[in-house]
DNA sequence: CAATAGATCATCT
DNA sequence: GATGATCTATTGC
C-alpha cells in the first residue's frame, strides 16, 4: 500500500516511466477474467491517476443486470464493438459511469470501474469534486471517480489502448489478493459473484 | 451510526 | 411515462 504522503508527490509522468499501457489482448478475454485482472491496474486520465480497487463484470446476453441484455440499441452499440474501448453512460440523470468493453467484437461484455485509490493529480481530483472529501472517499464510487478524473460521455467509444484515457500495468506488478462478492445497486442477478475488490484497502465503495 | 428523500435525464416501453 | 450499474444531505436513534 502506498502511503498518503508518497502518493501526494507521485506524478503521472513518473507513473508512465514505471508502467506500460494494457494492450487490446488484455481486454479481448472472458469478462470475468478482465474484471478480476483490472484490480490493481492504474487508470490514467489527463494528469490524474488511481489504482483500480473495485470492478464489476457485466456479462451481456447472459446477464439480466447488463445493459446489453436486451441486445443492440443506440446506447449499447459500443458494447458490441471491439474490446479495449470505453463505455460511458449517465445514470440517475446525474452520474457518469465508466466501463471497459471486453470479449471479442460482437460479444457485448464490459467491466464497470467502481472505485480507485487516488495516486496522482490528487489536487485536481479534489478540485473536480469541489468538496472536503477524504482521500478514501475521493474516488470510491462509480460516479465519484469519473467526476474526480474529469471522465465524461465525450469519452464514450474512445480507444483506451491509446490516450487520453488509458489503463496501465506497473512494470513491477505486485500480485493483488482479489475477493469476489455480489454486485452493488442492481435489481436482477443479485447473487452472482461478479464484483471484484482488492483485499484490505479502505478505498472500495460502501 | 442507519435509514431515507430528492436530485434529474437518457433510454426504453 | 417509468426506470435506473448513484450520491449527498438530512433526519432520527
Amino acid at each position: 500500500m502506498v502511503a498518503i504522503k508518497e502518493a501526494e508527490i507521485l506524478t503521472v509522468k513518473r507513473l508512465e516511466e514505471t508502467s506500460a499501457i494494457l494492450d487490446r489482448g488484455f481486454y479481448e478475454r472472458p469478462t470475468i477474467e478482465v474484471a478480476r485482472d483490472l484490480v490493481g491496474k492504474i487508470l490514467v486520465h489527463r494528469g490524474t491517476a488511481g489504482r483500480i480497487v473495485e470492478a464489476e463484470a457485466y456479462l451481456g446476453r447472459l446477464d439480466r443486470a447488463a445493459h446489453a441484455w436486451r441486445g443492440l440499441t443506440d446506447r449499447t452499440r459500443v458494447l458490441f464493438g471491439p474490446p479495449g474501448h470505453a463505455y460511458v453512460y449517465l445514470i440517475y440523470g446525474i452520474h457518469e459511469c465508466l466501463n471497459f468493453v471486453s470479449e471479442p467484437a460482437g460479444v457485448p461484455g464490459c467491466v464497470l470501474i467502481r472505485a480507485l485509490e487516488p495516486l496522482a493529480g490528487i489536487r485536481t481530483m479534489r478540485r473536480h469534486r469541489g468538496s472536503v472529501a477524504s482521500l478514501a472517499a475521493l474516488a470510491s464510487g462509480p460516479g465519484r471517480l469519473t467526476l474526480a478524473m474529469g471522465i465524461t460521455r465525450r469519452l464514450n467509444g474512445a480507444d483506451v489502448t491509446r490516450g487520453p484515457l488509458v489503463v496501465r500495468r506497473l512494470k513491477i506488478d505486485q500480485p493483488w489478493e482479489v475477493i469476489a462478492t455480489p454486485r452493488i445497486g442492481i435489481r436482477h442477478e443479485k447473487d452472482r459473484l461478479l464484483r471484484f475488490i482488492a483485499a484490505g484497502t479502505r478505498f472500495v465503495s460502501r
